[in-house]
RNA sequence: GCCUCUGUAGCUCAGUUGGUAGAGCAGGGGACUGAAAAUCCCCGUGUCGUUGGUUCGAUUCCGAUCGGAGGCA
């Protein structure tokens, strides 16, 4: 039997119960477990990020979790080589890549195969030098030299959306053609991939879910977590892995300017406001098959029978 | 007991020299192709504590009253 060309992708908004779900579909399938979350690909962000815990990691192989450290540049282009790399070799030994995760872009470029310039993404000095642009000219300013460049792009980018409209400027300086013109050839095909979305279906279940995942941080050591990298200036302005939920909400509480309860509220918000926009994500994608999860939150419906689900939604046949 | 301050959107507070009011946060909706757990866009009527009075008109001025904070006894 040779290697089955197929892929399973879980995806949804964050304490839907993807990773318990992926664990059990990997299994069941012989699989193995491709991440696909932006902030997990960090070491040493354990706790913070909702990683699978080493016990869970033990059951099935795990790639793409905890593959760069919290200072360095990390983005779409990187994660999109390294997880189809990934997935070649896995489907090489003839087993099922599950891909697992909530960053929508990243699926995005599996699923779609997009094509990235090859510019070296971080704009270092060109996206520095537009900032100052923009800082002394206005938004408006440096909105009409794209609109000068690329005038298609600009039709879908905001004025005061200064990171798109400086990073779609910024691929005509270094690479001489247009965010439009490389984007054309992306989303020309789409991987065989069945991916299963998790929502639910009651939105106050789902609040509630975040409320009861926030406390389990807290309660599992996030503040010592948080206080080190911290203390190690892993998390220090301006690179990605600071902008990770749980780390910057816990800030003004490690330099005493706030009670800890304070800080776990903003976690709480942000990570509503953070799943919203997953879900409103998601729910544009047509490829997404979707399941609801409340049953399985409340313990009406067990993560065995939610993966028979998920699996007969995929198509795909267990082995056993 | 007396004095002062305070009571406006779910929360924190602006404001109206008297013509029924607006920000931030929270909330709702949306966008998204190299920072994406990021970034950005749109959505604000609420007995202006209650009750009398002055006034053409009071949330705004005056009185009383209830709640909160502080001060003096």
């Amino acid at each position: 039997m040779g290697p089955r060309a197929r892929i399973i992708a879980i995806c949804g908004g964050t304490a839907t119960g993807k990773t318990p779900l992926a664990l059990r579909v990997a299994e069941l399938t012989d699989g193995e477990i491709v991440g696909c979350d932006s902030m997990q690909v960090y070491r040493g962000m354990d706790i913070g990020t909702a990683k699978p815990t080493p016990e869970e990691m033990a059951r099935v192989p795990h790639h793409l979790i905890g593959v760069a450290d919290p200072g360095d540049d990390f983005s779409v282009a990187d994660y999109q080589a390294l997880a189809k790399s990934a997935i070649a070799d896995i489907v090489s030994r003839g087993k099922l890549p599950v891909i697992c995760g909530g960053t929508g872009l990243y699926l995005d470029s599996i699923i779609y195969d997009n094509k990235y310039s090859g510019d070296g993404g971080d704009g270092g000095e060109i996206r520095a030098s537009l900032e100052k642009y923009a800082d002394e000219n206005g938004n408006d300013a440096l909105f009409s030299r794209l609109a000068q460049i690329d005038p298609e792009a600009a039709e879908s980018i905001h004025p005061n959306n200064r990171r798109r409209v400086a990073r779609a400027i910024e691929i005509y300086m270094k690479t001489g053609r247009t965010k439009t013109e490389w984007d054309r050839e992306s989303r020309t095909a789409s991987a065989d991939a069945a991916v299963i979305g998790l929502r639910f279906r009651d939105r106050e279940l789902h609040r509630r879910a975040i409320r009861q995942r926030c406390e389990a941080m807290i309660e599992s050591g996030l503040v010592a977590e948080a206080a080190r990298l911290y203390g190690s200036g892993a998390l220090d302005a301006g690179k990605p892995a600071s902008q990770a939920i749980g780390y910057k909400e816990l800030l003004p509480y490690l330099r005493g300017e706030e009670p800890l309860s304070a800080a776990i509220d903003r976690l709480y918000y942000g990570t509503c406001r953070y799943s919203k926009r997953q879900t409103t994500w998601f729910s544009k994608k047509d490829y997404v098959r979707w399941l609801d999860v409340d049953r399985v939150y409340l313990g009406d419906e067990s993560v065995d029978a939610l993966a028979a689900r998920a699996l007969s939604a995929a198509g795909i046949d267990t082995d056993t």
